[in-house]
DNA sequence: ATCATAAATAGTAATAATTCCTATTATTGT
DNA sequence: ACAATAATAGGAATTATTACTATTTATGAT
């Protein structure tokens, strides 16, 4: 993988939130340094930099949402505001289940727990 | 929710797989037996009989999937045939440490775990 | 430093999944 | 049987994403 500014670019801009940002809010905060940087670039890149290993890709409902954390962890999704919380459960439990129990050879263990979030208690 | 000749047999079909079926998939058995039938009718009924909580919608990547089974419980997402295959792991454990440690009320658990089943084993 | 090669890019078209719109049709309570 | 209104077909619109192509850029070799 060859360098590039934009790539580079796009790497710092993940790696400078923890709001799990979509293609689209990448590619608004990219065209502030970069103006004529298009949203092709940004899917590119964020692809180039998920195979490498370097960023995470996670589904969230229907939409593709990118992660810099990738150590193995989860995920809270609040009902109320949206809000995608990193958590890091036990999944080791349930990797050795579902290989005991289903002969099923675990990659990676993807959860989501929907709810509502500490900010929305009464 | 009126009663509808579509809708009855859009929930058939979808209670007579086990295989998570795409709203495509369900449209082109659909066909079959009502012919002038459309895929807008198909989406519609699928997102009612979800809102009645009649079939679940799930998320397979970004693509909705139906599943009768409305029982809590996982998938097993094999990397390389596709299958999505139905498991019942122990998510209480899960709810209560979230609930404790990030004072977050959760309604649901999303989990899939990745990797290869069983017909694959060498 | 120049140059050649191929990766990266912009801009746009294309695709896929899904939702929306509107005139018509079908269900249901009276 | 009829009126009210939910459901539908068919197609247009939307959204997220990928593909295409001519041009630009990084980089390794001269």
């Amino acid at each position: 993988m060859r360098y590039s500014h934009k790539r580079e670019a796009i790497q710092e801009i993940v790696y400078g939130t923890n709001s799990h940002p979509t293609a689209d809010w990448v590619f608004q905060k990219a065209k502030v340094k970069i103006p004529n940087i298009s949203l092709g670039t940004v899917y590119r890149n964020l692809k180039q930099l998920d195979d490498a290993q370097l960023i995470n890709t996670i589904y969230d409902g229907n939409i593709a949402r990118y992660d810099w954390n990738r150590e193995p962890h989860d995920h809270l999704k609040c009902k109320i505001c949206g809000d995608l919380i990193d958590v890091q459960l036990f999944d080791d439990q349930i990797r050795k289940t579902v290989k005991k129990l289903y002969k099923f050879e675990p990659d990676d263990v993807v959860m989501t727990i929907i709810g509502t979030c500490h900010k929305h208690n009464k």
